[in-house]
RNA sequence: GGAAGCGUGGCAGAGUGGUCGAAUGCACCUGUCUUGAAAACAGGAGUCUGGGCAACCGGACCGUGAGUUCGAAUCUCACCGCUUCCGCCA
């Protein structure tokens, strides 16, 4: 959400922003709305001025004929309120439905483009690991040393299930030791979030209502999030924070559900993109500064860039274009470690700063240095996510002649031996 | 799942149809006093929003949404949340 303030003053801002992130969206239409819900609240105010006016003389007339006749009088005026009254509800239905689509207003260093094809590297790490054999994927490599069962992960939870077994589990929770250890390190308080959310954090975050049709959805009308930013983003929702507080630095670890509508036809064997899998994300809530956003949207990226280099992980990190960007990013970066069966990199992380897009939905506001409120920024990254993207990447990449998976240097204290399987 | 009670400002807590945006206490801010602080005393202070250069003048907000009424924090209904009791349960 932005403010509609500023859209009033920026419409080309906001035009541009529709057009950068390729969307459809009819600014001038938003605009025309915004000026008869003005025009309808000028309107009731003033029935209201008269109608309380009026209202205040009752308890003082004591004549009661007097008294009964400004009653009667006042009878067609309550009818005027009431149609003004509806009137504004009408047009401000429209107004939500409107406002919800309008796009945050994307970063000039963020590349033009349509979709993720057009993102732009930025930085590379390391160099592509050599093998003097031939390569397997993780789905063969995991299989043959028993960490993982698929044929009966889809028999039980159907299809994209899977059973993370042995060796595979053994690394998931040193993954999860490591990492945790790593960003607590760092300042950042660790959490578990609900994943069972209401709508409600849903629109807050921005996942909602464009995210539906990769959302699953309970019988109570609850939702399972997608990432545990929702829950996280959303624990500070209408609270007043002080100055002092922030940064507000969590990483929160939450299972995962994505229905992956639309994708059915994609990574359709292994755990790269599965419906349910787990996530340790960093959840940021800074002052409102665009200095601030940037600057802690370098941090949570070098955080996740230092866990990349201790693993030996070879990756670039490529700015999203605008059309790869969600409604309420400013700018995001996707990290991408070297898939060796792929040849090519795959996202295994996604930082993003939203200015106060998300703060502004969910009404979180902090009282500045001057004492006036102010709606926070916020961003995230993802610290881990496993199996979905890191296992197979670690899989992958070490995997050796005989079959077997080195564990890199800085997990072994977790994992608890050298190889896996 | 059944029953009862409750939801008011940063917190506590009055208020059961008419200057109630809301008493009072605590916390907070500003003065006076003090070498300084505390205490005491006096005063101030909610959020969002429309108009105005401003002083200021309107409107909305007492969990949320509907309704009754000339008028609702106060009455009715629904929903959400909390508490207690009973039932059920992986």
């Amino acid at each position: 959400m932005l403010d509609i303030k500023f859209i009033k003053e920026n419409p080309d801002l906001i035009k541009d922003a529709v057009r950068k992130k390729h969307l459809s969206f009819d600014v001038d239409a938003l605009l025309l709305v915004e000026e008869k819900r003005k025009a309808a609240q000028a309107l009731f105010e003033t029935l209201r001025t008269e109608q309380n006016t009026l209202s205040d003389e009752i308890p003082k007339t004591t004549d009661g004929a007097k008294r009964a006749e400004l009653i009667e009088s006042l009878k067609p005026l309550k009818e005027k309120v009431q149609a003004a009254e509806e009137d504004i509800k009408t047009i401000m239905k429209e107004w939500h439905t409107l406002m919800l689509q309008v796009p945050n207003v994307p970063d000039v260093s963020v590349p033009e483009g349509a979709n993720d094809e057009e993102n732009v590297e930025c930085k590379i790490w390391g160099e592509q690991p050599m093998f003097d054999f031939e390569v397997n994927d993780h789905v063969e490599l995991m299989e043959k040393l028993d960490m993982v069962d698929f044929d009966r992960g889809t028999k039980v939870a159907g299809f994209r299930g899977y059973f993370l077994k042995n060796d595979a589990v053994l690394l998931q929770f040193a993954l999860w030791q490591y990492c945790m250890q790593h960003v607590i390190a760092k300042g950042f308080s660790p959490f578990v979030v609900p994943s069972l959310v209401t709508k409600h954090s849903l629109y807050g975050t921005g996942y909602l209502p464009q995210g539906e049709e990769d959302l699953y959805k309970t019988q109570d009308d609850d939702y399972l999030a997608g990432t545990g930013e929702v829950a996280m983003m959303s624990y500070h929702s209408d609270e007043v924070l002080a100055v002092g507080d922030l940064p507000k630095k969590y990483v929160a670890f939450s299972p995962c559900f994505r229905r992956e509508a639309g994708s059915h036809g994609k990574d359709v064997k292994g755990l790269i993109r599965v419906h349910e899998f787990y996530k340790l994300e960093q959840v940021v809530l800074c002052e409102a500064s665009h200095e601030m956003s940037v600057k802690y949207h370098e941090e949570v990226t070098a955080n996740v860039e230092e866990l990349l280099q201790a693993l030996g992980l070879h990756y670039h990190i490529v700015t999203n274009c605008g059309g790869d960007l969600g409604l309420g990013q400013v700018k995001k970066y996707d990290i991408e470690v070297w898939m060796p069966s792929q040849k090519k990199f795959r996202e295994t992380h996604s930082a993003s700063y939203f200015h106060d897009f998300q703060t502004r939905r969910l009404n979180i506001r902090y009282k500045d240095a001057e004492g006036k409120l102010r709606y926070a920024h916020s961003l995230n990254n993802t610290l881990i996510a496993t199996p979905s993207r890191m296992i197979p990447a670690i899989i992958e990449n070490f995997q050796q002649p005989d079959g077997r998976i080195k564990v890199p240097e800085v997990l072994r204290p977790y994992v608890g031996k050298e190889y896996l399987g």
